[in-house]
RNA sequence: GACCCGAUAGCUCAGCAGGUAGAGCAACGGCCUUUUAAGCCGUGGGUCGAGCGUUCGAGCCGCUCUCGGGUCACCA
């Protein structure tokens, strides 16, 4: 043991201490169950006094004296005061339970509501039970009137310690029941519309979907290495191909990039497809499921970033030629790669000439146009050399594909594809990325021949689409971490 | 990966040209049968994130490292 750790080995000796005078009392200080018959915040109020009650919670605040005591109980509906009087309680069971309480353990209340001559509505308790002897010392909880006094604030702790969050700071609890909400919602959703909601693999021997660096496992008994999926979209596909029209898989994708506010190594995404659709409808059918979502939880104007956002308007549409051309004055479609480049070094683009085409477009884009695209705002038409996957535009135009972004607070919260579903173009497009892989691009995709085989098998025409749902959930809730609506977002090893 | 900021008692924080630590709450003890931010009175608790250096002397100055927060880069 540290010494740093003195102080507080003396509280856990103490409290370990009570623990054995509950013991000796003849008491199991960790019981099987409680019935407990009330939440917390049921019948805090003025029209039940008098009503018999029987609780159960956490002890946040804790006042004794002598032989009474009040003590305050906490549970996910609320708090409330209980009222411990020697006399009042069966015999010995203030002496061995009351005597010995600390806050932070879990205790049940028998008894009756009352209001105390301050004008507290409290229980008048007939019976205390321990439910859970703490034996390690909670950060302080004093607050009045919803105002912290001494509170839990350092953002790793409470990270790294999300149980004493959630009990020092229940509020945070409100995000987290939202993005329950927001992730039935979505279901529900695409259920009601014909949806399957399907499982496909997590660890794969060849993964693909996306321009990521993947996380490396190994399977013993195959002897192989695996990889950590990045994205559905191939299995998705294939499922398409087999005849389920309308499919949709919600979990985990894994990224082996950096952390910000905006980046969790393990990311809850949301991917759509469905047969017979184009990139045009499948905007449409976005648009109509995130303000779906957004009624359903009452959140159709937020504040994000510092900026009101609406879910009531049409969402914009727009193309990156076009939003480029506002920023620079420029139409880059009639540019080449060199002139891309110049006018990337004219605006302070961070650009290398080892970027092509693709690249150096989605560079502007990102520097000069993201940050402005406010309120939701779909973005189409992008650059083939950075959409491998994405079908040509049906204009004729060989450099732009059918896709768009959907922008809001000027981040990505959606990438869509009308799918390429020509097998030979696909694979021309996969031995491209290979190509790039070669010279360096470790963030190139990977031929993946079970893919190609299953698209030339003939893929319907095909829109589908994939929705960051931690930041569909940061918008809504108005957080500006991803930290904020992930219990236990990753974190270094202490 | 770069830069900026931070790390002192269980929690929240203070500390000073550099003179080997302080408050409140928590904890413990006493009083105490209705308190309201923590009833009243008292007591204990720290290798100041880790290491190295400068110095007679380092929580404080310098360097390195660890972890976190922020900005950027990378990336959706």
């Amino acid at each position: 043991m540290s010494s740093d750790q003195k102080s507080l080995k003396q509280i856990i000796d103490h409290r370990i201490e009570k623990l054995n005078k509950i013991i000796d009392g003849g008491i199991n200080p960790y019981p099987h169950s409680f019935d407990k018959k009330n939440e917390i915040s049921t019948y805090k109020n003025e029209s039940s006094i008098g009503k018999s009650v029987k609780t159960a919670g956490r002890i946040v605040s804790l006042r004794k004296m002598g032989k009474a005591s009040f003590l305050n109980i906490q549970d996910e509906s609320g708090k409330i005061q209980i009222y411990l009087k020697n006399n009042l309680l069966p015999e010995n069971n203030y002496d061995i339970v009351g005597r010995n309480i600390d806050l932070g353990d879990i205790v049940g209340v028998t008894g009756e509501i009352f209001k105390t001559k301050t004008d507290e509505i409290s229980i008048r308790a007939s019976e205390i039970t321990m439910l859970s002897k703490n034996i390690r010392p909670l950060p302080n909880l004093k607050e009045k009137d919803g105002k912290a006094f001494n509170s839990f604030e350092d953002k790793e702790l409470r990270y790294r310690h999300r149980e004493l969050d959630l009990i020092v700071n229940p509020e945070i609890i409100s995000t987290f029941r939202l993005r329950s909400k927001i992730i039935s919602e979505t279901r529900k959703f695409l259920d009601n519309n014909g949806f399957l909601e399907v499982d496909t693999p997590v660890l794969q021997s060849v993964y693909g979907g996306a321009n990521a660096r993947p996380f490396n496992t190994f399977h013993n008994t195959l002897d192989q290495n695996l990889f950590m999926r990045i994205a559905v979209e191939l299995y998705l596909k294939r499922l398409i191909i087999g005849g389920i029209e309308k499919v949709y898989e919600l979990g985990k994708n894994f990224r082996n990039e950096g952390m910000d506010r905006n980046h969790n190594p393990e990311f809850t995404m949301l991917e759509i497809y469905e047969a017979y659709k184009d990139v045009y409808q499948t905007a449409e059918f976005t648009e109509k499921l995130i303000k779906y979502v957004a009624n359903k939880i009452d959140k159709e104007d937020v504040l994000f970033g510092g900026n009101d956002i609406s879910f009531k308007k049409p969402f914009l549409k727009t193309t990156m030629a076009e939003e480029l051309l506002k920023a620079t004055g420029l139409n880059v479609l009639e540019m080449d790669e060199s002139e891309l480049f110049n006018l990337a070094k004219s605006k302070n683009v961070d650009v290398n000439p080892k970027m092509n085409y693709g690249k150096l477009l989605d560079e502007l884009f990102s520097k000069l146009v993201e940050p402005t695209l406010i309120q939701p705002t779909f973005v189409f038409d992008y650059p083939k050399a950075i959409s491998p996957l994405a079908k040509s535009k049906r204009d004729g135009n060989e450099n732009i594909v059918e896709r768009f972004e959907l922008f809001i607070g000027g981040m990505e919260f959606a990438n869509a594809f009308s799918e390429l579903n020509d097998p030979i173009e696909q694979r021309k497009r996969l031995e491209a990325q290979a190509k790039l892989r070669d010279l360096g691009d470790d963030e190139a995709q990977i031929v993946d021949e079970n893919f190609l085989q299953a698209i030339e098998t003939g893929m319907p025409p095909t829109g589908g689409v994939g929705i960051g749902i931690d930041r569909l959930i940061m918008l809504l809730t108005g957080e500006n971490s991803i930290k904020d609506v992930i219990f236990f977002p990753a974190m270094r090893p202490e």
